[in-house]
DNA sequence: ATATATTATAGGATAAGTCTTATATATGAT
DNA sequence: ATCATATATAAGACTTATCCTATAATATAT
């Protein structure tokens, strides 16, 4: 699955511990593909079985040893193979939309309060991500443009997906307080 | 987690096997909440035990005998309780995303192959998506309107979302091809 | 003084989900 | 005749992920 070609894709750029990988995701892909500490290690050395990494350990006195991981030649084809490799269509999980479906349960009120509630989350996930597209505009410069341009993809991605959502809640909210939901009851 | 709640929400309308269950679940949210058929006899077991759901053993001659779950009161306390709570926000997984972030390992041509796979593979679902809408607009009459109100929406918000999709790959794809990730290389 | 944070790795327990297989009968299709 | 499909339940093995805890030294803040 993708963790491990997640972590690929990143030694691919340059040799990491489990510690800066941890780091790393939670700078870039956090919005997309957060990553559990554990499971990261856990990941990395199931990389070494396979042969797609290697472990370089480096000795230090102060802190403990560091176990810096370089992506390998199978490794590195394996990114590639994976990269066109179309995904398994599994439809995501969204819990969101369980409550709604059974919103028919609720009083009016707690109904709109749960709406409310989806689009306040909805604006605030929007403004982080604005946020971090505005603060990534100067923090990209030292990748190369072309890495860059699919960085910013992925953010520009999540804002155009957030603003739907949020505009769509907007008009649900606007049809329930006219009490479209109620019609013909 | 939220199959329990999917069940609860099921079950709060009728009794149902789990059977049923796996049934009902492939017509009406397949789309946002697949469940593995092995996954809801576990469930359901957990949910008797619980005291959210009852066992009423069905004999038949023919067949295997059933298993119908009714829903407890404290089951369907337990339901409206679920509703209201806010969800533990955590960032969905995206594996596309990974794909697409990553996608500066590949030649031009590669790329542009990607980005019209996930195209048509987007364009595919809102077909799909639009074909289970046109069926449904008979087959919810013979809920009540408040339910059906609140099934239609989450059908909405699939297809709005992967509008939103297309027209963004659309978008990419267009900038692609003018050659706009090489610029400055 | 004490608590928290940083650097660094990793195991244990648990949860949640997937895939496969088993059992058993009936019906319809090729 | 044989094969697939529908009805009905459920265990086994495995994968993936989460949460908590342990270890260990240093540094900074209260």
């Amino acid at each position: 699955m993708s963790l491990d070609h997640a972590i690929l894709g990143f030694l691919q750029y340059k040799p990491l511990s489990g510690y800066d990988l941890k780091a790393v995701f939670d700078i870039s892909v956090k919005h997309f593909w957060a990553a559990d500490q554990s499971q990261i290690y856990r990941t990395l050395s199931r990389l070494a079985e396979c042969g797609w990494a290697e472990i370089e350990r480096v000795e230090q006195d102060d802190r403990p040893d560091r176990k810096v991981y370089h992506i390998t030649k199978s490794g590195s084809d394996e990114l590639i193979r994976w990269l066109m490799t179309p995904l398994p269509k599994k439809s995501e999980r969204i819990p969101e939309l369980i409550q709604i479906f059974f919103a028919g349960n609720l009083s009016d009120e707690e109904i709109l309060t749960m709406f409310e509630r989806l689009e306040s989350h909805c604006r605030h996930s929007l403004e982080e991500l604005q946020q971090i597209q505005k603060m990534k505009g100067g923090n990209v410069e030292s990748a190369p443009r072309r890495d860059a341009f699919f960085w910013m993809l992925t953010l520009e991605y999540g804002i155009r997906m957030t603003e739907a959502s949020l505009a769509w809640l907007e008009e649900v909210i606007t049809r329930i307080k006219n009490g479209r939901h109620r019609v013909g009851e």
